[in-house]
Formats: C-alpha cells, sequence, structure tokens
RNA sequence: GUGGCUGUAGCUCAAUUGGUUAGAGCACCGGACUGUGGCUCCGGGGGUUGCGGGUUCAAUUCCCGUCAGCCACC
C-alpha cells in the first residue's frame, strides 16, 4: 500500500469524487478542511471535528514557527501528537500570511525578509527555510512557499509572482527531497503540494499549471491567489481553466476557499479540497451559514425566536439551542456563543461537502447544486 | 434652615471671552470579513442642553425663580 494515493471513484462533468489516502488516514473527497492556523480550531475540541466527520485540517507554518516553535513542536512529538489530533493534517507554507500580515517585507529571489507580528523580530524565510519547518511539524501534506499577490494585480506582476513561485516549487521539492531519508526513513510520511499561481490572468495560470505538472509527479495540486480580491466570475473562470489543465488522477486544492456557494462552484469544477477561514471567524462574529443564505444573530429581531439557526440542520447546536439563546450569549459577550457558531459552521461545510460527494456518486450534482444555490440565495439578500 | 457646587444622547463627558445645523467614546440598530488576531473596519438612529421666565440680533453659555443630586455649616 502506497503511504499516499488517491483515487477518483466518480465522476460528473468536471467534477469527481473520491478518496486521498495519507499516513493519518484516509478523506473522502470532494472535503472541507477546518483551519486550525495555531494547532487549534478555534473554540472547538479535536473531538469535535470527529463527531462531526472533519477528516482533515489545517494548521500554518509560519504561525507555528513563530510560537511556539516548529524545534518544540518536534521535541513534543510532531503536530498530531501535540494537539492530539491522530487524523491527516495540512500545514501552509506561510506564503499567504507574507502576503497578508506582514507589514514590513522585503521580497527577493532568495527569499522573504519580514518583521513578526508577535515581536517585530526580523526574520528571513526562504523555500529552503520554509520545508525544514514544515518537516518539523510533520503534517501528512506541507505546502510550498509561495508569492501571492492581490487578485486585481496587473499581468506583469502577476507573471513576477507566479514565475518565482514556479522556481521556488523547485527549491522545495529539492529541500523536500535532500531531507526525504532522515524523516521517511522505508515510508513517505509527509507530501509535498506546489501551487498554481498567475492571478486572473488565463496564460499564467495554464503555463504555472503545464510548468508545475512536468517539474514533479506531485501527489496533488494547490490552486493559490484566488479569493483575494478578484470578482468571483473571475475565480470561476480560472477554476474552469485548471480543471483542463492539472492531472486528473491528482487532488487538487483551492487555497482559502470558501464560502458555501464557492465550495459548490468549485466542486462544479472538479475542486477535491477546501479550507477556509470563514466558518470559525464568522462564527466568532456573529454570522452562521444556513441553508437559506447567512444569519447574523446578533440581529435584533432574534431576540425572541425559538427556532435553531438552521431548520434543516442536525448539528449539535442547532438540535439543542434557540436563536434567542445564541443571540443571548453573543450580546452578553458569552464564549459559549462562539463555540456554538463556529460548531454550527463547520458542520454546515463539512455537510455541504459530504452531500456533494454524494450528489456525483449519484451523477445529480448539476441538478442539486442548482437547487442549492437557487434557495441559498433567494432570502440571503434580503 | 443658610451657603456653595453640579444638572447637555441610554452611560461618561465636550462645546473657543454669548455666535452657523450642540460633538465624541461606549451602548444601541444595520453591514463587511475566503491559505485566522476573539480583532478590525464601514454605515445609521438618537438631544425641547432639568423645568419656567428674563436680557440679547443671537443663550448650553449671562440674570431671576424653581426642582433634583452632592458637599459644608447650623
Amino acid at each position: 500500500m502506497p503511504d499516499f494515493s488517491f483515487v477518483v471513484e466518480h465522476e460528473e462533468g468536471a467534477s469527481r469524487s473520491g478518496v486521498f489516502t495519507t499516513p493519518h488516514g484516509n478523506v473522502e473527497t470532494p472535503a472541507f478542511m477546518p483551519v486550525g492556523t495555531l494547532a487549534t480550531v478555534k473554540a472547538l475540541d479535536p473531538s469535535d471535528l470527529i463527531a462531526m466527520g472533519a477528516t482533515m485540517i489545517l494548521a500554518n507554518a509560519y504561525h507555528l514557527h513563530l510560537r511556539p516553535g516548529d524545534e518544540l513542536v518536534k521535541e513534543m512529538g510532531g503536530l498530531h501528537r501535540f494537539m492530539q489530533w491522530d487524523a491527516p493534517v495540512l500545514t501552509d507554507s506561510g506564503g499567504f500570511q507574507v502576503f497578508s500580515l506582514a507589514t514590513l517585507r522585503k521580497i527577493s529571489e532568495d527569499g522573504v525578509e519580514f518583521q513578526s507580528h508577535i515581536d517585530g523580530s526580523h526574520r528571513f524565510f526562504t523555500p529552503e527555510s520554509v520545508i525544514d519547518i514544515e518537516r518539523n511539524l510533520g503534517a501528512d501534506v506541507i505546502m510550498q512557499f509561495d508569492h501571492v499577490i492581490p487578485g486585481q494585480s496587473d499581468e506583469t506582476s502577476a507573471r513576477d509572482a507566479s514565475e518565482r513561485s514556479i522556481r521556488w516549487a523547485a527549491r522545495c521539492l529539492a529541500e523536500f527531497q535532500r531531507t526525504a531519508t532522515e524523516h521517511d526513513g522505508q515510508k513517505e510520511s509527509q507530501a509535498l503540494f506546489p501551487i498554481v499561481q498567475g492571478g486572473i490572468h488565463a496564460q499564467l495560470r495554464t503555463e504555472a499549471a503545464h510548468s508545475l505538472s512536468e517539474m514533479h509527479d506531485w501527489r496533488g495540486f494547490g490552486i493559490g491567489g484566488l479569493s483575494v480580491g478578484e470578482e468571483k466570475p473571475a475565480m470561476y473562470e480560472i477554476l474552469d481553466l485548471m480543471a483542463d489543465s492539472l492531472p486528473r488522477n491528482r487532488p487538487r486544492y483551492l487555497m482559502g476557499v470558501g464560502f458555501p456557494e464557492d465550495v459548490i462552484e468549485g466542486i462544479k469544477r472538479g475542486v477535491d479540497l477546501f479550507d477556509c477561514v470563514a466558518p470559525t471567524r464568522m462564527g466568532r462574529n456573529g454570522a452562521a451559514f444556513t441553508s437559506e443564505g447567512r444569519l447574523n444573530i446578533k440581529r435584533a429581531e432574534y431576540r425572541n425566536d425559538p427556532k435553531p439557526l438552521d431548520e434543516s440542520c442536525d448539528c449539535s447546536a442547532c438540535t439543542r439551542f434557540s436563536r434567542a439563546y445564541i443571540r443571548h450569549l453573543f450580546v452578553s459577550d458569552e464564549i459559549l456563543g462562539h463555540r456554538l457558531l463556529s460548531l454550527h459552521n463547520v458542520h454546515f461545510l463539512l455537510s455541504l461537502a459530504r452531500s456533494a460527494r454524494r450528489e456525483i456518486a449519484g451523477g445529480n450534482l448539476d441538478a442539486w447544486s442548482s437547487d442549492w444555490l437557487a434557495r441559498y440565495h433567494s432570502t440571503s439578500s434580503a
């Protein structure tokens, strides 16, 4: 048995359902991966995640390197043991953090110099150093160090970032292979995914997909640089391109997406893996995803509403608590409110991916997704 | 009982020697958030300036009365 594999079981148009196998277990795809940047899915316990059917979660190399330190995580037995999560984990490299929160940064061909957002200390990340960090953390899937730019960037800067990301993929791969024997022994303990960049420029995207595909027989591919400020139709067009230009027999991971409607649109275009902070962040900010659109639980109209967040949901928040109670928790700034909404939202995304998987197997994704989207949008903008 | 101080948005306070439409923070009511800071950001509704008179072209501001709270002294 290979330590990593991907088997496509059913296909419908560009979409497919399958099983992604890792050293810590199988991931049935399409799948949504809850985000646990700091080795914790905020407000949730690993047992909550297992109970909801989560199979794979994220952590972040940039954040864990700064605190508590990847060396410490390694000393404590690696990420799985440290956070008591025995199922698959994926670590993001920190490329996105360089883009999103490092105010002081200097990008060169060699790497990125930036200041820690925690203590202001100066750091230098290279493709090689990031792989070393991700080796120490020990996640099943590790992402290359890439260069992310805003969604509306012009073609020149998008090309610059995309081509640099491809060169960095090669350097990550070299460092990954150099360190393979000391980490893997006889077995393959980690898989490295490259990341396709190229902004919203079709030519750049297809070039990047082909360059990376020819570079190595990767275990899977990341699609990055989307949902970073571009219009939604532009993102969907790029995903259409990816369906045709990435190998069909490898999982495709759309990074940082998404909102329920984007997960549906991604699945229709052959995406297998998703991750997003939305369910937990919005959970902490008082918004719930429901089958009829987004619901802001802090609204006064829910003050005495006995209904659950979503009447068609069977999560442990919806089967027990009223909107009135959860609203009260938020108005009173009680942490149980954050927990219940996070629980519900993560359940919502996991359940959505499961439903889509089922519909693909039944050959009914197209009709199902149309109905789903119509219902979701019918009341959310009212 | 006498003297003094203070009354401005739900709360805490602003408002240049009397000068345009009395502002701010918090609260409240909406909205945003896509490879995570529980943060943050963007809008909005709110005032018979305790009450009643007076002076003035003009009063939150000056004067008189009155009510309320606080302080001091009988």
